[in-house]
DNA sequence: ATAGGGTTAG
């Protein structure tokens, strides 16, 4: 049977008729050989009209099984060899997303001339063969005839695809060699490359020297300034082709509005929103997507959420941005419904996706989600590949509070950046595990290729802070100078706060002086660090200058103003704080606010007052805030409240050692062991076990750590030897043990015995063995000090001539000439 | 029949 073609084939032709040829290989030449004569052949009309045909076919072709029954349409009809239709192929399968047919479709043109060189090479770059398109312009190069040489069309598709500088500047060299250096696509080309080499003053070159210059020429120099982070320079030129007269386009508005948020210049970016609402600009999904980013970094959700609203077609980007937005302006649950409709609407996650799902998973505290986050992750082999994603996932954990698994992805990864290292630190500091985040930071620094950056010095100083190493943190302040980062409000915090929890409060006033302060953050460090140290009178000094330096205090402010009045015992300027925070500042108090005030009345020993100032609490209390009452129950010797609290404390946290410790401590200062009794199984039934205490020294560049009891430590003979003469001095001028503070119901001798071995006693007992006559001890404790041990200092204070310090995990007791800085009011 | 310049992140 011999089909004639006397229309033109259409779509249904195609599907219904084709399929044997199809699966018999498309590019057969026996197959060519046989068809234009024997039985099953096609007949083409041999017309004028042929070309049409074809040209409607290649329009109809737009799935790769329709290009294939195209292709071996025209293998049969013997036209596979017109070079015309040979390059339309190599096109076609490009375009449909199949490059090993591009190429095979290439390779079977017998004589290529620069068109099908070209069409070729823009397959490969369209594809993101970008290797591929290079290898095949020096193939092109090394071609035996002399007629094919690169032209016009061939340098802008080459320079696109150079991957590396020495390729880009090679071709750059051909480019002015051959005289193609005067056309406007490849000059913006060049710009293009150059600027993706961040050499934007090579790009800035280019773009001087051209005659002529289009849109494109502009828009090419704008996105190479955008992209290497140069906002300012990108405007100038931006206002410089305003100036000419040149009118912007969609590709202009989407480079440009990236750099509007770093700017800070919102204005700038609502006058574009303005000229692309008058030009039709918004059915761009490019110029849409770039308008939801900007407004979403200006924290205007509404306006970000309006452009999506109206945009006729989105894409993955679009949905991305969105999520993104309220992600990151911290609503995780409408960012979570937006994750859902974007999946109910077929799209596919990709890795910027699950980037934004892993921060809304933290955000919202949903660690069973963060499995399924994980295992999606997982699956497409993201981790290995992707950094962002691998570091969103093991920041997500460490957020949690699931460090083992935040550790175990880490590990996981193929590739980590300093950001990866950063994220597990910062993990390991906010979980209060210091000296693991200081063994990963002194890892990082074993790998030469990693360079610490801010974040690294941000997520490191914390831990140092938290365990008094001072002399680690005045290591990181020489090297913060050396990079020139002591002048960054973060890291300067991060300083201060070191110094201020390492007892040297002036030299954190010192530095203090020495960073940029129009921001809150470094007050708030400073009025804290004054706070612990018990200078209330001196946190509110400051608190006043702020307000008088114009800045702006916020909810951190006034955590560390407060809970500074309630270190001094300044119960009537605390109630004043608080006041003003509602009434001026407009900030409703948090969880912590009502914990300092609590903690505030309930030291000075107003306990009712403290009880009914949390029945009036506008939020639940938490443990915290009961805990401060409880702890103000010990200190006031208060047995019946602090069974009333206890019991309304183990309802919201049952878990917390320090809690029951703390009540069994209230009924065995009154002696009332049965209760201390039940206190105990209450806890042992939990399976709870008591947090040991230690105590540590830093000592020449090295931390030594005590634990209660222990005799472990190479000098500890030495230590219980010094401790005991000390005792016997100390008693001489009046210390009396207080045996309140013995939990065990012994024997008294032996509770003398359980007080001396304390840790905070065997650690200065150390640091006077170890430094010489006269220097300042200072001793950090993980726990709060014991009562005992505070009498006891002083006592030591005096009869060894030593300043001790004493940092406890509430405050600092500054002891000198037998009296504590804390006047006893802790 | 072939060409340049564009949006999202930890």
């Amino acid at each position: 049977m011999v089909l004639k073609l006397r229309v033109a084939p259409n779509r249904n032709y195609f599907l219904n008729f084709l399929p044997s040829l199809h699966n018999r290989y498309p590019f057969s030449t026996k197959f060519l050989s046989s068809s234009s004569s024997s039985s099953n052949g096609l007949e083409t009309n041999n017309n004028n009209n042929k070309e049409m045909d074809f040209n409607r076919l290649f329009h109809l072709s737009t799935k790769t099984h329709i290009a294939k029954r195209l292709h071996a349409l025209l293998v049969v009809s013997g036209e596979a060899l017109n070079i015309f239709f040979s390059t339309r192929l190599v096109n076609l399968y490009a375009n449909l997303g199949d490059i090993t047919l591009s190429r095979l479709a290439f390779d079977q043109i017998p004589t290529k001339n620069i068109f099908a060189w070209n069409s070729m090479i823009s397959s490969f770059v369209r594809n993101g063969c970008f290797q591929n398109a290079v290898d095949c312009y020096y193939q092109l190069l090394t071609t035996n005839s002399s007629r094919v040489r690169p032209d016009f069309f061939t340098f802008p598709v080459v320079l696109k695809s150079c991957s590396c500088l020495s390729d880009g500047r090679k071709i750059h060299s051909w480019v002015f060699k051959m005289g193609f250096g005067l056309d406007l696509f490849v000059d913006a080309s060049l710009i293009h490359m150059y600027s993706r080499f961040a050499l934007v003053g090579d790009a800035r070159k280019v773009f001087d020297e051209m005659i002529v210059r289009d849109l494109g020429s502009w828009n090419a120099m704008i996105s190479g300034f955008c992209q290497n982070g140069k906002a300012v320079e990108a405007l100038d030129v931006f206002r410089e082709m305003c100036i000419k007269g040149v009118k912007m386009d969609s590709v202009t508005v989407s480079s440009i509005l990236p750099v509007c948020a770093p700017l800070n210049d919102l204005v700038t970016g609502m006058l574009i929103h303005v000229y692309v609402i008058k030009h039709g600009l918004e059915y761009d999904v490019y110029v849409s997507n770039g308008l939801i980013n900007m407004y979403a970094k200006f924290g205007s959700l509404e306006l970000a959420r309006n452009v999506f609203d109206q945009m006729l077609v989105r894409d993955l980007v679009s949905w991305n941005s969105l999520i993104a937005a309220y992600e990151q302006n911290g609503d995780p649950i409408t960012a979570l419904g937006y994750f859902i409709e974007m999946k109910q609407k077929g799209f596919q996650p990709d890795v910027l996706t699950l980037v934004s799902l892993a921060s809304i998973v933290s955000q919202s505290g949903n660690i069973r989600s963060s499995r399924s986050v994980h295992c999606f992750v997982m699956k497409r082999g993201f981790i290995a590949e992707d950094i962002f994603v691998g570091n969103a996932v093991v920041d997500m954990y460490a957020k949690l509070g699931n460090i083992d698994y935040a550790r175990k992805v880490f590990e996981v990864m193929d590739a980590k950046d300093v950001i990866s290292w950063n994220s597990l630190i910062t993990g390991y500091t906010q979980n209060a595990l210091a000296s693991e985040a200081m063994e990963i930071y002194n890892t990082m620094r074993g790998h030469e290729k990693i360079v610490p950056d801010q974040g690294t010095l941000v997520s490191i100083l914390p831990a140092y802070s938290h365990v008094g190493a001072l002399q680690q943190g005045m290591k990181i302040h020489g090297f913060t100078i050396k990079v020139g980062l002591q002048t960054d409000i973060y890291v300067g915090t991060c300083l201060i706060d070191v110094y201020a929890k390492c007892g040297r409060l002036n030299d954190a006033m010192l530095l203090f002086g020495h960073v940029p302060r129009r921001s809150s953050v470094p007050w708030n460090a400073i009025i804290a660090g004054h706070g612990i140290h018990g200078h209330g009178e001196k946190s509110l000094y400051l608190f006043e200058q702020m307000q008088e330096e114009g800045v702006k205090p916020d909810h951190v402010t006034f955590v560390s103003l407060l809970s500074a009045c309630s270190h001094a015992g300044l119960v009537d300027k605390g109630q004043q704080c608080f006041k003003l925070m509602r009434e001026k500042y407009f900030i409703e108090p948090g969880l912590k606010h009502y914990g300092c005030m609590v903690d505030l009345l309930g030291r000075a020993g107003q306990l009712e007052m403290a009880h009914e100032f949390i029945k009036n609490m506008h939020v639940r209390p938490d443990a915290s805030v009961w805990g401060a009452l409880l702890g103000a129950c010990r200190i006031h010797g208060n047995v019946e409240l602090g069974a009333i609290v206890s019991d309304r404390l183990f309802e919201v946290d049952s878990e917390n050692v320090g809690y029951y410790v703390l009540l069994s401590n209230i009924y065995a200062n009154v002696g009332k062991w049965e209760g201390v009794d039940k206190v105990r199984s209450l806890a042992k039934n939990r399976g709870l076990k008591k947090t040991p205490g230690w105590s540590s020294i830093e000592v020449n560049n090295r931390v030594d750590v005590f634990y209660t009891a222990n005799r472990s430590h190479p000098q500890s003979e030495a230590i219980y030897k010094e401790l005991k003469v000390l005792m016997d001095k100390i008693k001489n001028i009046g210390y009396v043990p207080d045996y309140s503070f013995v939990l065990q119901d012994v024997e008294e001798d032996e509770k003398e015995q359980i007080l001396t071995s304390h840790s905070e006693r065997l650690a200065i007992a150390f640091g006077i063995i170890i430094t010489p006559p006269k220097t300042t001890i200072h001793i950090f404790k993980n726990l709060r000090v014991c009562g005992d041990c505070h009498n006891a200092t002083k006592y030591i204070s005096k009869i060894t001539e030593r300043e001790i310090v004493v940092r406890d995990s509430n405050r600092f007791h500054h002891f000198k000439d037998g009296e504590c800085s804390c006047g006893d009011y802790w």
